[in-house]
DNA sequence: TCTGAATTTCAGAAATTACTGAAATACGGA
DNA sequence: TCCGTATTTCAGTAATTTCTGAAATTCAGA
């Protein structure tokens, strides 16, 4: 691996973190060396950059590439194609969690209510309790969807917030400011 | 597999999704039996109902012990252990929360802060992503602890409010409740 | 302490996933 | 169109993970 101790260090957490985060080494240490690289770079680039094979860097672009974790550029005159990593962080963090849930949660949530579907089975308690995780899984889905509309800005601003969240929850309850929730 | 209908339906879901969860199919599939059970199991029973061998069984749930997904439970008069997941999903997703961040961020954050240690090595676009997502990461896990420390009426509170999150930050913002966020 | 049931450990087998090199395909410019 | 470079595909191999059965260990009660 032909890298700078600094990035050495963070590509190789990178990759072995990988598996943890549900892709595999060589896809995380892809990824890690286009996040630390301020120009795109090019797959024969990260291939000598990673020391494996052509083949296995497209694959792991392809991979990066079906996350939406990677951006495709052109420069000119060039007709290779060069990867980049979002500028923006909470723009990577957006993504993140979006394909998480499509991966890791909608297909549960479609599950669930095709199970409900088919009506009672006879078994009340594993049908209440299929029940309940529906609806706390539609609880999530549909935060996360206002979350995501939100503005990074405020976003920033309700995270900063911290234990004043909970006071606010009071305080604004007092105040009326809007309808009981459900 | 011995299962009623709805049982072997939920619990091969779970099991086709453990390795998107980061945890093997068995695992997922005797995650999904305790799930559906109102009664404790012990792992013969858990052995029965899914066909596989006792010591898959034994392993499967040491690994749910150390996900703290499952709970240990005593029947009078017999020596043998019962498990459980708890009764309130709330506290199931507390944990899954922790959990992964346990595995998935905390040890980035860690690699992260002993690479900003050890000083300036010369490219400092590296550095200031670095920076810039150890920083993400804080803030977030800062921001998650608060959120821990809430307590589930006020989360689902504040899960329900929707969009009207956005325009609270607004009014209250202007109203002054409390002083400017950072 | 001994006994036998319950549980865990572990080495090897089975299954799955990742990686490579070679061949095929795609594609821009002449 | 043809040429040459860039990229992808894919079959075979390597590496890793999961699973099993047998042996070892634990532990409550006699």
């Amino acid at each position: 691996m032909r890298l700078a101790a600094l990035h050495k260090d963070f590509v190789l957490h990178f990759g072995e973190m990988g598996s943890r985060w549900g892709i595999n080494r060589t896809v995380g240490q892809i990824y890690a060396v286009l996040f630390l690289s301020e120009a795109p770079l090019n797959a024969e680039q990260i291939t000598t950059a990673l020391g494996i094979s052509r083949s296995n860097t497209s694959m792991g672009l392809k991979e990066l590439q079906s996350w939406n974790l990677v951006r495709l550029r052109h420069l000119e005159g060039d007709r290779r194609d060069y990867f980049t990593t979002p500028d923006d962080l909470w723009e990577i963090v957006r993504i993140l969690v979006a394909e998480r849930r499509k991966r890791e949660i909608d297909p549960t949530l479609t599950k669930l209510r095709e199970l409900e579907m088919q009506g009672p089975q006879g078994d009340s308690y594993a049908e209440a309790r299929i029940a309940e995780l529906r609806e706390l899984i539609e609880m999530m889905t549909q935060f996360h969807d206002e979350m995501n509309r939100m503005e990074t800005e405020r976003l920033v601003q309700l995270m900063t917030m911290g234990r004043k969240l909970g006071t606010l929850l009071d305080k604004t309850q007092k105040l009326n400011l809007w309808g009981k929730a459900k």
